[in-house]
DNA sequence: GTCAATAGTTTGTCTAGACATATGGACGTC
DNA sequence: GACGTCCATATGTCTAGACAAACTATTGAC
């Protein structure tokens, strides 16, 4: 509720336009509790003449955390922190990234890498003719000792070259990523199912066992499709955290 | 690759935005096909000048669409319709708003609606002191003939009114709406086990059967607990379809 | 005391420009 | 023919203001 005179030093001879430290800087100190849930910011215009903006520059550095769900805007009323939450917005990242992220080591076992013709199904969703050739990868990943996933990945041959190695050392959503491929959307489709036998015994788990489902479309900038991934996760081991919004 | 003179018809006296109603032409242009995968816009100057706006407000419209994924823009290039995908954001809906979307014909047995000191686990989540009265409710979700799910929910007294009645004919987030409260955000857990025997009994599954589980919870537009959920689903009968963004 | 009109505050929308910067092609040189 | 330079083009950033609309609190009438 408290409302302080807001100061933060600017730049202006910085590549980094001016609205985004001035949210860099507002992010950093709601993150850090200097500004805590409930605190009002003073009204734009006031704001923008402190810090020597335009209105329409601050008010884009105020959206751009509104978007983020940092701050709240009523008109009429003024502007206020939010209650701090898991601001984690629903990521497209792959289990490497998670996995990386949450501290863990994981390992990658490459059972599969080939290149064939597309099964229809897959060749429908990756958007090529039918008997297309493709890579198919087949890799199961642990986290620490524990195997914790299967996953099949289809991709067309012409983004990206893949190999055993570089596939064993880090993650495919990486070597996308350094083939200067930006992901920009996907689709999933979450779902559980009983273990097969085979998959069973690869995790280490019992047949029946419930395995968590998870199918991907994996779409670049311009909307082309970038890889299609069908996945298996022991459910005693892994679980999808998300965070939506409005 | 085309590129067309564009012409948008606007309402000055209308209280939609200009931004917005820019917006929502061409995203119908769009989305009906007239403006296909590839077609390239204007550049924005010329395109102000030909409605009448300014760049700034022509510029919202197309940001409002780019930051939607159905336009791309690139600078010194120009702004193109990316292809066309499915666009559904990832919601923050209910069971049962999914299934009315879907055309199925939702119903709900309310097994239990009551008033009752909150869980540990619980009244931490929903951010009260411990065994503080709270409602309790338990649902059977029918889709058709077919059980579905079995939800378990848990509010403050104090948002909104529940009565079984209300419970059978609508969706627990439909009485929120309702009741005034404005979901903004929630985060979520999805997850997958074997079914109890009790489970089983109420869902018509044999018992250790895959369930798929989702835990949520939901805050208001500044951050609030709204609502605490911990539900089941029949693994063979649903899945959770997303779309996520970069 | 209650309720409605009103004034003040604050965000929402919009204008008309200016300069910066990334991109891609054309042109010229070697 | 290959390569680098320059230029046209388009989007990115920013300014300084104007008016509109929503919300709050106060004031006034009954």
């Amino acid at each position: 509720m408290s409302e302080s005179p807001l100061s933060i030093p600017l730049d202006r001879s910085s590549p980094v336009p001016l609205y985004f430290q001035v949210a860099q800087e507002l992010e950093q100190r709601i993150q850090s509790g200097d500004m805590p849930a409930g605190t009002r910011l003073e009204n734009e215009v006031v704001l923008a003449g402190r810090l020597g903006l335009s209105r329409p520059t601050l008010r884009r550095a105020i959206e751009y955390l509104v978007d983020r769900g940092l701050l709240v805007r009523k008109r009429g009323v003024g502007t206020q922190v939010v209650t701090p939450r898991v601001r984690r917005p629903v990521e497209l990242s792959s289990l490497y990234d998670d996995l990386s992220q949450a501290g863990q080591r994981p390992r990658t076992e490459v059972l599969d890498l080939s290149v064939g013709p597309a099964p229809d199904a897959v060749a429908a969703t990756l958007e090529v003719a039918p008997g297309t050739e493709i890579y198919l990868v087949e890799r199961l990943r642990y986290a620490g000792d524990e195997p914790l996933a299967l996953m099949h990945n289809y991709l067309t041959l012409d983004r990206v070259e893949l190999t055993r190695e570089k596939l064993a050392e880090t993650g495919l959503y990486q070597l996308l990523r350094a083939a200067g491929i930006t992901l920009k959307m996907a689709s999933q489709s979450i779902g559980a199912r009983g273990a097969t036998a085979a998959e069973a015994r690869m995790l280490g788990e019992s047949r029946g066992a419930p395995l968590l489902t998870m199918d991907r479309t994996a779409y670049d900038d311009i909307g082309r499709v970038v890889e299609v991934g069908s996945h298996v996760y022991r459910a005693t081991r892994y679980s999808f955290e998300l965070t939506l919004t409005a």
